[in-house]
DNA sequence: AAATCATATGACCACCTGGTCATATTGTCA
DNA sequence: TGACAATATGACCAGGTGGTCATATGATTT
């Protein structure tokens, strides 16, 4: 977490900085983003920013963290009863809601998707328990076979939906008729069938 | 395409020079690979390696010509006629026993999936590209629905196959079965049933 | 042997990275 | 006002990148 330095800053101050940040960010993936590029963006010296954050897993936190809450605004709430399916849509449907207030913010999470480092992979697996959980939870309402490896639908949905939008371009009619053709796919192939 | 002078050089010097570059593509991706490194593990002068290629572009397609021609020699033939779904569990299967005999190869057809320049792009683009006759081949044979998007089949399968791998580690059975359930899966959605 | 051409070589270039640290500046309290 | 602590600053470091090029070596031809 940032230091007391940083908590201490004026608001303007911290602003620049996340601003900065989360430019970079949505234009690198967090393995390739640059302290220094997002100093100059931020008109900071180099070692001040040593002495908001440790290091750059310190400042992704933050800026992730920030993102949540914006991002918790902009997506319209959706009935926990909702199935999973009707889960991963509003969730494109939010990405691309997003997309449009803060197009960066999308970018940000798109890019996570081609980071195989050790820090990105332990943030991903977190992120994506709360989904395996809806998954569970549908096997035992019965929508979702029970033999099927939550796992690897989550994998492959989460995979699918952020490599389809970082390279959709702008394009949102399509990126959504991908996910949605992807999601009923998946969905045939792991729901219960009532006839 | 390789200059003049490396198709003169000894077959020594040109195996020393692809094993080395082969090493470096497995360990980092393209847009990551280092030439200083390819020529500091070849044992070549850095100036030669300009005299032989052109540039980064010019090694990796070249070497990704020979691995095709290794590769052709390790998977066993497949059927024609097979089905997309049988093509992608051979596929996968093929992805393994390369994986054994080369295991670098493997490694950088998986990391082509967490590579998104430009180049990358193009040469995926165009590897897909056999896949995606397959499935519209099925579609005339009555084994897919007519509706399904090839597009969207294909890319969720490549990017689950190679990340699994990406991520299985030398967890063989464990990668195969998440193909296999991931393939199972899709093949409930997209497949025609006979009732 | 001399001249010509192909190739080999590594020092060098400009530019980038994450991170450090001595020094300068500012704020706070006595 | 003086003393002390907190913070700001950017030059600097070691190490990396892709790429160039003058020079050296080797092979061929005249």
């Amino acid at each position: 977490m940032p230091k007391d330095t940083f908590h201490n800053l004026s608001k303007e101050k911290k602003k620049r900085i996340f601003d900065a940040a989360v430019q970079e960010f949505s234009i690198r993936r967090f393995s390739d983003a640059s302290i220094n590029q997002i100093v100059k963006n931020a008109g900071i010296p180099k070692g001040s920013f040593y002495q908001y954050f440790a290091d750059k897993e310190d400042l992704y936190l933050y800026i992730a963290g920030e993102m949540a809450k914006d991002i918790h605004e902009i997506i319209e709430p959706l009935n926990p009863d909702a199935s999973f399916f009707e889960t991963v849509i509003h969730r494109a449907k939010g990405t691309v809601a997003v997309g449009k207030m803060r197009p960066e913010y999308s970018k940000i999470g798109a890019l996570t998707v081609i980071d195989n480092s050790e820090f990105m992979l332990q943030l991903l697996k977190a992120s994506n328990a709360k989904y395996i959980e809806i998954i569970e939870r549908d096997k035992q309402r019965g929508l979702i076979k029970p033999e099927i490896d939550s796992d690897v639908v989550i994998k492959m949905i989460y995979i699918f939906v952020f490599n389809e939008y970082l390279y959709s371009g702008s394009d949102e009619t399509r990126y959504l008729k991908s996910v949605e053709n992807a999601v009923q796919i998946i969905k045939e192939g792991i729901a219960v069938h009532q006839d």
